[in-house]
DNA sequence: CGCAATGTTACCAAACGGTTAAGCAAGTTA
DNA sequence: TAACTTGCTTAACCGTTTGGTAACATTGCG
């Protein structure tokens, strides 16, 4: 557990900046300030934060957009965002976006209310609960942060689809998904895709993994063995 | 205990869905939403929720008759029900019921109170209650979650209603279960099969384990044995 | 022994998954 | 912009497995 906690406050409007740094680092937490989603990044990844509050309403590049492109480095796997929103701007669009927020917070601040929801935050933090997200099973590495595969030390890159697939499957090596599990979990609720789409994922991941990873259990699913 | 919990939601009204989806999701829970009790039980099937929250009110299908439904399904034996009412509505009827909620929550909802009172709910849910599905008998290891049937070490791999009906017998070693039970339980209600077809199902199966597992008596039916 | 209840076998139709090619939509490159 | 990629999905076709049945053999109880 670090000793000292480190923010990345972005937003353009300087006076909430200043506001927010002045009260943050009353506490004790170290504090980083960016006016734009571009400096953002750029300076998390040389602070690696703890935490990055983002504004969601900021010219040019939104804290939605910024978002989705922390969540792509991998040193920041296990930094947390929260979103800075107005109280009354409608955010159902934002719940829609699946960009891995952490935690929301309104607009107006109550500085007690911020620190206290941020340690609420910040004690997620802890080693334990840290999420596995590299697996390695049967000679082959799967390495969801990257969206890599690695056979034999010679890296795989999969599509979207294969890789969630192969993913899932993984993730309990041996265990049976059946065609309907694999539906639900990889197209969702109400998409509605033919018979044989999962049939061709499914070969196309035997076609560059091999035959021998992949077991079809005929008239339930699949599973991964090895 | 599994590190994320899966709620699935059900009520007709898009914006309660909506709402609630919003902020369980924003809690760290895992979301599926359904519009109906229809499709509520599909994706109960596939996703095996630890937790179903069910409005009451519906066209249709009401929330007491899914929750029935959902009751009898082994899959979801471990998965809690809570039901959605109206605060003023007269849930005496609903409390009558013996359909099997594990809770009643009134609307209109506070997320807050929603969450801690969901928290509350799935900490029943302790790791020591989890099903078995795996079972042991007379030197043959039955794996539901594999597919497999393990005879000295030796995989065997089965077919569909074979397996379901190995599954079933061996569930009550030593219990006669009567051709009756069987088709009810491997045919459902409505399938018509002729007579001998159980036989045979039953013939192929000793084939494969061996002659000595499974007995023949004579008027009633079949049973597992070792 | 007689006869209904099973066992057995061979056979057929339906179900199922594998495979390939081709159609799209979106993004890239020239 | 046109010509290519890439990823996802569908359609068509095929071989195999499967589930089920019919016909006949066998069993074992009363």
């Amino acid at each position: 557990m670090p000793t000292v906690f480190k923010i990345l406050l972005v937003d353009d409007e300087q006076d909430i900046l200043d506001f927010l740094s002045y009260n943050l680092k009353k506490d004790g937490f170290e504090v980083h300030v960016a006016n734009n989603g571009r400096d953002a990044i750029e300076i998390a990844k040389t602070v690696v934060p703890h935490l990055v509050i983002l504004d969601v309403m900021m010219p040019e590049m939104d804290g939605i957009e910024t978002c989705r492109e922390l969540r792509e480095i991998p040193s920041l796997k296990d930094t947390m965002i929260a979103f800075l929103t107005a109280r009354n701007e409608d955010y159902s669009q934002i719940a829609g976006f699946d960009v891995g927020a952490d935690d929301y917070i309104t607009k107006p601040i109550k500085p007690r209310v911020l620190t206290s929801r941020i340690k609420a935050l910040l004690r997620r933090l802890n080693p334990e609960e840290t999420h596995i997200d590299k697996m390695e099973v049967g000679g082959i590495k799967i390495d969801i942060e990257r969206f890599l595969v690695i056979k034999n030390g010679e890296e795989i890159s999969l599509p979207k689809k294969e890789f969630k697939l192969l993913a899932l499957l993984a993730t309990k090596p041996g265990k049976v998904f059946t065609r309907e599990v694999i539906l639900h979990q990889i197209w969702g609720d109400e998409v509605i895709v033919g018979d044989r789409t999962i049939d061709v994922h499914i070969r196309k991941l035997r076609e560059k993994l091999g035959d021998n990873f992949i077991k079809t259990i005929k008239g339930i699913g699949y599973k991964f063995e090895f």
